[in-house]
Formats: C-alpha cells, sequence, structure tokens
RNA sequence: CGCGGGGUGGAGCAGUCUGGUAGCUCGUUGGGCUCAUAACCCAAAGGUCGCAGGUUCAAAUCCUGUCCCCGCAACCA
C-alpha cells in the first residue's frame, strides 16, 4: 500500500476563518478521500499558526493571554473544519511540545551537519518602541505603523540562515524536479526569484515574546518561517521518540498552501531541509484566490467572504462542489452568491439531484420499490460510463477537479439523454415491466451509482445517501465501485424529498450575502435583462449593508476633542497627478487665507480637470506628511465606498477659509 | 522599461506549453417529452479569439510591437 502524505498550510489564528481557508482544506480533503479510496494509505495534515507579534498583541488588547487567544480561534477552526466534513488525521499547533521538539531538533541537524549555516548577525527594519516589535516594512507610513505609533531604522542581533548556499542546489533540485511546483508558472516565479540571488534569512528576534525560545540564547526566539514551517514534520514526530510516522509519511506528496507563500514552500523550507539533510518534500502546490468582483480579499477593503450562511441553508456539501467546480484548480477565481446559486441549482438540483429523483421513481413505480431485477452489461450508458471514469481518474491525477467534474456530469447528461430516448414510461404502459425495462433501468441507476461514486469524495455526506436511495452499500466507493456491475438487483430503493430541492434565488440573493459588507449597486447600464425575477431583490437588499459598519467598540469624544480638529472649506486651484502614482492627486487649495499643497488618494475616482474650481472640506491643522516625495498639508474629507472615494461637498457659495462645524 | 496574471459569442470561463474545423456553463429562440425538483431531451442563433505587424501551406495558439484590465510593490493624511 502506497503512502500518501499531504499537508494544508497551518491556518494564523489572529483572524477566524475566511473562504480562502475553507477552500484549501476542501481540496486538501478531496485529495485525501479520493487517494484514500483508491487504496493509498493517507495521513492528512492541517493546523494552526500560533506564534508571533500578532497574536502577542492581540491577546494583550484583550487582557488575555496568548495561548488563550489561541485556543479560542483553533476551536473556531476546528468547529469549521467539522461543518465541512474535512477527514484530516491530525492538527497540528505550532505551540504545542512535539512541536517545539521539532523545530529545535532541525535546528539542531542543520548545525551538526553545516556548523556555518547559523550565525549571528545584524538584522536592520523598522522599530516601533511602543510595540516593542519590528514592524513589516509595508506597514510603515511616513514614520508610523498602522496604528499610529513612531518607527525607527533599528539595527539588533539576529541569528542568521544562510540562504545564500544554497541557490545553486535549488536551482539544480528545480531542474531535476520539474513537478516540484505546480502549476508550472508558479516554478518559473520562483527559479527567477532564486536566480536573482538571495539573501541569507533572519531566523530570530528579540523583540517578540511569544514564540519558540531559540536553542542557547533564550533571549532570541525563533522566527516565524523557520517555527511555521517545520510543522510538516513536528506533526510526524521528527525528533522525538515516537518517530514512527516521520520515517513512514516524509517525504510528503503533496504541500497544498495558497500562491502567495510559494516562495517560502519552495525555497526557504527546501533550503532549511537541505542543511539539515532531510529530504526534501515531493510537490509544492499553490492554488488560486478567491476573488471579490476581482480584487484581492482583504479586511481592509470590506469583502471577506464568509459563506458561513451558505453553510447553515445549504450545508457542506453543494459549498464543496462549488467551490471545486467553479475554480479551474491553480488561478484565481471570483466568488458570488449568484454564482453559486446559479450552480447549485443547474448543477446539483436540475442535473444531478433531479435525475436520481426521476430514476429511482420510475424504479420504484415499476418494480414494487426494488431495483431493476435483471441487470444489463451491454448498452449506449455502460460505454458513456466507461468513457467517463478513465477521464475522471486522470483529470483527479492532475489536480484538474474542474473537469473531473466535468468528465462526471457529461455522464448525467448522457443518462437523462438515454432515459428520454427510451421512454420508459411508455414501455411501461405498453409492455409492462419485462426484461426489456428492466435493462433499460438498470442501466439508469447503475450509471448514476457509478456518478455518486466518483462524486464521493467532493460530496461525501450527499453521496452515501444518494447511494442509500439507489439500494447500493454507501460505503462501497473505492476504485472498484467504479467498474460497472456493481449495482444491486430487486434491491430496496428510496423514494423521498429531492435531495438537492432548488433554491429559490430570488429569494435568496440579496437577503444574506456572505459579505461582511456589500458595495451598493453601481448605476450598470440598463442591458436587457429579460430574466427580471432577481433583480429588484438584489437592487432592494444591497445598498442598505453598508452604512452599518460602525465598530461597536468606537468610543465616544467630547465636544471640544472634535474641536481640536478644524474642518475648513477649500477651494481647488490646481490639480495633477502625481507621476507614477495610482491614485494620488496633487491638489493646490486655497484656505482662505494662503494657497497649500494637499496629496488626495482620490484618482481613482477623481480627473484633475474636474477638480479644479471645485470646492472642498479639509482637515486644515493636520500634521504635515510626505506621500511620494511630496509634502501634503492637511487632508481632504471624502466618503469611503470599498476604497472608492467620494468627495464631501458644500454649496458653491460657501467661500473658501470657512469653518465647518 | 519594478514583478506577475489576464483581455475568446449577451454573462462567466476552458483551449495557448505540444499551430491544423473555436469548446463549456448560464442566458436567448424554436421544437420534443410528461418518469422527474416548472426539472429533462433535441436543434438553432450568436465570436474577424484586445489591436497592429511578422513567421508558416496553416496562428486564439509561435515572434515583435502596442492598448486596456487586475494583483504585488511603491504612494490611501
Amino acid at each position: 500500500m502506497a503512502k500518501y502524505y499531504l499537508t494544508t498550510a497551518i491556518h494564523y489564528v489572529n483572524d477566524d476563518p475566511h473562504i480562502g481557508h475553507m477552500y484549501e482544506n476542501i481540496v486538501a480533503d478531496v485529495i485525501a478521500r479520493h487517494r484514500r479510496r483508491m487504496g493509498d494509505e493517507v495521513w492528512f495534515l492541517t493546523g494552526a499558526d500560533e506564534h508571533g507579534q500578532k497574536i502577542e498583541r492581540s491577546a494583550a488588547k484583550e487582557g488575555i493571554l496568548p495561548i488563550e487567544l489561541a485556543d479560542r480561534v483553533v476551536k473556531v477552526h476546528h468547529d469549521l473544519w467539522q461543518r465541512l466534513n474535512i477527514s484530516h488525521d491530525d492538527f497540528i499547533r505550532t505551540t504545542e511540545s512535539r512541536h517545539r521538539v521539532g523545530v529545535l531538533e532541525l535546528i539542531k541537524r542543520i548545525q551538526e551537519r553545516n556548523p556555518d549555516d547559523i550565525y549571528l548577525g545584524e538584522h536592520s527594519g523598522w522599530y516601533c518602541q511602543s510595540e516593542e516589535t519590528f514592524i513589516p516594512e509595508n506597514q510603515v507610513r511616513d514614520g508610523r505603523d498602522d496604528s499610529g505609533h513612531p518607527v525607527e531604522w533599528t539595527t539588533e542581533r539576529n541569528y542568521f540562515f544562510r540562504l545564500s548556499k544554497y541557490g545553486p542546489l535549488l536551482l539544480e533540485h528545480y531542474r531535476n524536479n520539474p513537478s516540484f511546483v505546480f502549476p508550472a508558472t508558479r516554478l518559473n516565479e520562483v527559479v527567477s526569484f532564486v536566480k536573482e540571488g538571495l539573501k541569507d534569512l533572519s531566523i530570530s528576534r528579540t523583540s517578540i515574546k511569544w514564540g519558540i525560545p531559540f536553542p542557547g540564547n533564550p533571549d532570541h526566539v525563533i522566527y516565524v518561517w523557520m517555527d511555521a514551517l517545520t510543522n510538516y514534520i513536528s506533526a510526524l514526530g521528527f525528533g522525538s521518540a515516537e518517530h514512527e510516522k516521520f520515517e513512514r509519511f516524509w517525504p510528503a506528496e503533496i504541500h497544498l498552501i495558497g500562491k502567495d507563500i510559494v516562495r517560502f514552500h519552495a525555497v526557504y523550507w527546501p533550503a532549511f531541509l537541505l542543511a539539515a539533510g532531510v529530504p526534501l518534500p515531493k510537490q509544492v502546490v499553490g492554488h488560486g484566490w478567491w476573488l471579490r468582483d476581482n480584487q484581492k480579499i482583504s479586511k481592509s477593503l470590506g469583502n471577506v467572504v464568509r459563506p458561513y450562511n451558505i453553510l447553515d441553508d445549504f450545508g457542506a456539501d453543494p459549498l464543496r462542489y462549488y467551490l471545486l467546480r467553479e475554480m479551474v484548480f491553480g488561478q484565481d477565481q471570483n466568488y458570488s452568491d449568484e454564482a453559486f446559486l446559479a450552480r447549485y441549482n443547474a448543477d446539483l438540483a436540475n442535473d444531478l439531484g433531479n435525475t436520481l429523483s426521476r430514476a429511482i421513481k420510475m424504479s420504484d413505480t415499476y418494480f414494487g420499490g426494488k431495483t431493476p431485477p435483471v441487470p444489463c452489461d451491454d448498452s449506449d450508458l455502460r460505454r458513456a460510463a466507461e468513457g467517463a471514469v478513465p477521464l475522471y481518474l486522470l483529470n483527479m491525477e492532475q489536480l484538474a477537479f474542474q473537469r473531473a467534474l466535468d468528465a462526471v456530469w457529461e455522464l448525467v447528461v448522457a443518462i437523462n439523454s438515454y432515459i428520454v430516448t427510451r421512454e420508459p414510461w411508455k414501455k411501461f404502459k405498453e409492455t409492462g415491466a419485462d426484461d426489456s425495462l428492466s435493462h433499460i433501468l438498470w442501466n439508469c441507476l447503475e450509471a448514476l451509482r457509478i456518478v455518486w461514486v466518483m462524486v464521493a469524495p467532493f460530496m461525501p455526506a450527499t453521496s452515501r445517501e444518494a447511494l442509500v436511495r439507489l439500494g447500493s452499500d454507501p460505503d462501497a466507493i473505492d476504485a472498484k465501485a467504479l467498474q460497472w456491475g456493481a449495482l444491486p438487483a430487486s434491491a430496496p430503493v428510496r423514494v423521498t424529498d429531492p435531495i438537492f430541492p432548488r433554491a429559490d434565488a430570488a429569494n435568496y440573493i440579496g437577503e444574506k450575502k456572505s459579505m461582511e459588507e456589500t458595495k451598493p449597486e453601481a448605476a450598470k447600464p440598463a442591458e436587457a435583462q429579460p430574466a427580471a425575477a432577481t433583480e429588484p431583490a438584489t437592487q432592494a437588499a444591497a445598498p442598505v449593508e453598508t452604512t452599518q459598519a460602525v465598530p461597536p467598540g468606537l468610543a465616544k469624544i467630547s465636544i471640544d476633542q472634535f474641536f481640536e480638529t478644524e474642518l475648513r472649506v477649500a477651494e481647488v486651484r490646481a490639480a495633477e497627478r502625481v507621476p507614477k502614482s495610482k491614485k494620488l492627486i496633487k491638489l493646490t487649495l486655497f484656505d482662505g487665507e494662503g494657497e497649500r499643497t494637499v496629496v488626495a488618494g482620490i484618482g481613482t475616482k477623481y480627473a484633475p480637470e474636474e477638480l479644479t474650481g471645485r470646492k472642498v472640506v479639509i482637515v486644515a491643522n493636520l500634521q504635515p506628511a510626505k506621500l511620494m516625495g511630496i509634502e501634503s498639508n492637511g487632508m481632504v474629507l471624502a466618503a469611503s465606498i470599498d476604497g472608492e472615494p467620494s468627495l464631501v461637498a458644500v454649496d458653491p457659495g460657501v467661500p473658501a477659509g470657512t469653518k465647518v462645524r
């Protein structure tokens, strides 16, 4: 029996999971279920990344210990995986002692084999006194971090990993193992990244406490990637007395991760392993992102997708199906509740579910509640099924889930077509439940059985139910069950409610979108859209939600505090785009006393020409700030709809300089 | 020239690596069926594959140039 070790990224516990996390674990689960039923000994690992400064901070804010915060969020993850029917064999937390043991062992092995590879060096970065930590470059703005604390360029002594040494070895590995990174475009990115030259990697911090102490120097904590990546082997008992799983399952067949962290898995991680003399994983698979309106999903845009409402209303299987069917594996894809509903009704209710209903109903009526008594092993349907199965298997092998499902649905269509052509209802009226009628229906039910066996990794719960209805063994979903002929004759069938009842899209969409906020429907050009039923609901419901996004915990301020802000009407004297900038416009404003320069991030919505002469409201007493080298004195007020600015306007007669309160 | 992804019938997408009649889902139109969840089946309409050159007997596919869109990075005071 072949072993198959499969991992997801460990998810960071600073937030509840969103659709991206769900997708990753569902994909892994589909692979795991498929491999298991094909006879592999599967070990499927997922887990949680719990160390680091963000957790430390969030916990401190709540006045609880980091581990308490982690415990709480991990429980949310656990519950979700259970609801989604994720069949992982193990769940690793980086705060577990087995993980610490594994990380320390990895470092020890590196130090033993390549004593020069880990050394003390100097790390420089933006350091924030009040947070006592380094702030990543992209969170530093204008000498301040994203919570407004001042930062300074600081140097601290850290342990470094000599990544620079491993470029040639890595490139050779990529050359010899072109499937090491999948899909291939990701490999190209990795190769060019490595070819540009690798810098040594800082692997410890003295500014963070919440982590694994560095061996031999407890002032240091092991930094995120060295810590987190090691979960894939620490979970197998690497470095502990009980390392049978490591011996059995390592190296992993697949590390399934998002495309954004391919670099860490395809460069840093194999470099660590090379240094430690541990075999490399066989494949790093980077999946694409779920987008919303073609934009990356992020908390700050307020477009995080959390389809809990879909789980509530439809259960896990339809969501699992949608996510795997809709996305070409490896690429990005847009999420929408509308698309989910469309898929659900078209594919699951109309095709898969309805075909099951009609076939079972006929068998029930014609053969006394049983599957047909006389099997058939020669028919168009058999040939269709025997064509679909290998295609399905090939695509499953290549992680082309969309195509695998396409192959299944082709068979479903063939069944429907077969039913219409043979007209069993007519036959029953004419000649009764004879052998030839039995042949026809047996073919239908048997093809359906195979369909539901193929679908089983995607929709495990519904598949069981369908197989029971078909009078078949719900546990028989292995490779053998994909062969023609396993449907028992004269076995009891179950006629009951539709397995996927049609959903009323008009009522559903707009009521409870899977969003934390929803953009109001932009005035779309009114194209001919005769299928009017869904439109009014969408229009009516959407705009309401945006307005109520006031964080409940926002502190009240006094009127005096408000008056500390001086708001003033100003007139735009000149406006020009900041070169090379996407959204910045440099405004020359007359504020009643003199001219001042204000840089505003409104270029996505407004053209400089339409701004000149316009009256705007500004914050007049704001500290100056530099944006792309230009000093900005003040801030233009604008409402923001999903990041789209809309300027605050005053009546044209109001003179510049007028105070606003 | 910062890095990367994309522009294919009304909508959403495959196909591009390995040139050879442009495919899928939804939608539209017409017909059929009544076993089934107003579901199903058949047929039709609809695309100069962003644009311009080039290579070739042949280009959505290869090459060059160009425009536009989206991520990342740099700029949301």
